[in-house]
DNA sequence: GTGACTGATGTCGGTCACTGACATCGACCA
DNA sequence: TGGTCGATGTCAGTGACCGACATCAGTCAC
């Protein structure tokens, strides 16, 4: 592997082929699915795209953050809802349109692809991790945002939490065998039932 | 490390002294708390106690595991909070009990303890996905419980992931400097305002 | 009492995730 | 032409973890 200089399509001579990330996150979701995560050697996942390990971890902080790339603007998605909203919003309110706005990132053609991908990491408690911590940095991100916003504590991480709640469940339903609804749709309908969770007469 | 046979406090020869794993746990958080989770090696531990390594991995699956024991315990303590409420209760109710049930296991005195614990996880990201992951099976298993007592989805879920939400910024608050109510206390305050957020006008 | 058996531990060797230091070599610029 | 840069390769190392096997006090059947 001394040279990977390569002709591109257009027969332009380049000294790296282009989109190394890319090309090593596909080629490990497709490992990570076929053998399993811990089957898969980082070596394995890099070589399959003519790329050394110690290349691998310099795109990718660890084995599994190849999976999670991306969250960045996926959390942007959730902050830009949050920002659509008036400033004298209720907080449940804003988690409405966080949600809404987070849920263009999934539009129905990429079903197929969350689906597999969220096997794989069903099938890893190293995975699962990795992607609960994902989350609660968006919910940090998020109550963050909300604080901003004049909201106090706890009511603002309180907020945060129940909105990547119901986007976490909301996803799960998306992505299930024969749902069809849109993932808007769905976590509308999820939040809608949170409200109808936590109301009910008041405890003791 | 031949023979690591000792003569107990009663002068009987025993061949191992006993509690092992407490032992284990207690050097570990010591030594996390001093030179920090990464810089100690699992080898470290174990050494500090008169054991190996490969000791110390019989006892605990990895090196961060030895931080998070006795969860079962203190889900059970959730479990049991679960069915001491009438069946009639709303899903709400029993959130409530099981919080109320889980805050036994938190006496004050065990505030420092708790404070020390936590500061040492929070210092470091693997030990927070650990965290997260073991809050989130708690989740998952109040959630059947819900179920078990005729809860649909996807209120069941909602309902036991907002206890855990709850407890979390609860147990955060009871930890938090200069705080002195009881953790029950507080897990009653914040689930107050959990029903205040999100009550509110009907979304669009 | 003796020998088989058990259970907690030690020893050894190996795999693999990840890292720092340094070398390469086209591309690009002065 | 020469120098710098950026993405990569090479190499050697550390530490988490695991399988296989050895050890040896205690126990129990006989």
């Amino acid at each position: 592997m001394k040279s990977a200089a390569v002709i591109t399509r257009l027969g332009l001579m380049v000294r790296w082929e282009p989109g190394t990330p890319e090309r090593l996150q596909r080629a490990a979701l497709e490992l990570y699915a076929e053998r399993g995560f811990e089957e898969t050697t980082a070596a394995e996942i890099a070589q399959s795209v003519g790329l050394t390990e110690r290349t691998f971890f310099r795109h990718f902080s660890d084995k599994r953050e190849v999976l999670f790339h991306g969250q960045e603007l996926f959390a942007r998605a959730f902050l830009d809802g949050v920002d659509a909203v008036p400033p004298d919003a209720s907080p449940l309110e804003v988690v409405a349109a966080a949600l809404r706005a987070a849920t263009v990132f999934f539009p129905d053609e990429r079903r197929p692809y969350s689906r597999t991908r969220q096997s794989v990491i069903d099938r890893n408690p190293a995975l699962q991790e990795r992607e609960l911590h994902k989350l609660a940095s968006l919910a940090t991100t998020l109550a963050e945002a909300l604080r901003a916003r004049g909201v106090t504590e706890p009511a603002a991480t309180l907020a945060a939490q129940s909105a990547v709640t119901v986007f976490g469940i909301a996803f799960g339903q998306w992505i299930a065998e024969g749902e069809e609804r849109s993932l808007a749709d769905i976590a509308d309908s999820v939040l809608g039932e949170l409200r109808t969770v936590t109301a009910g007469p008041p405890t003791a």
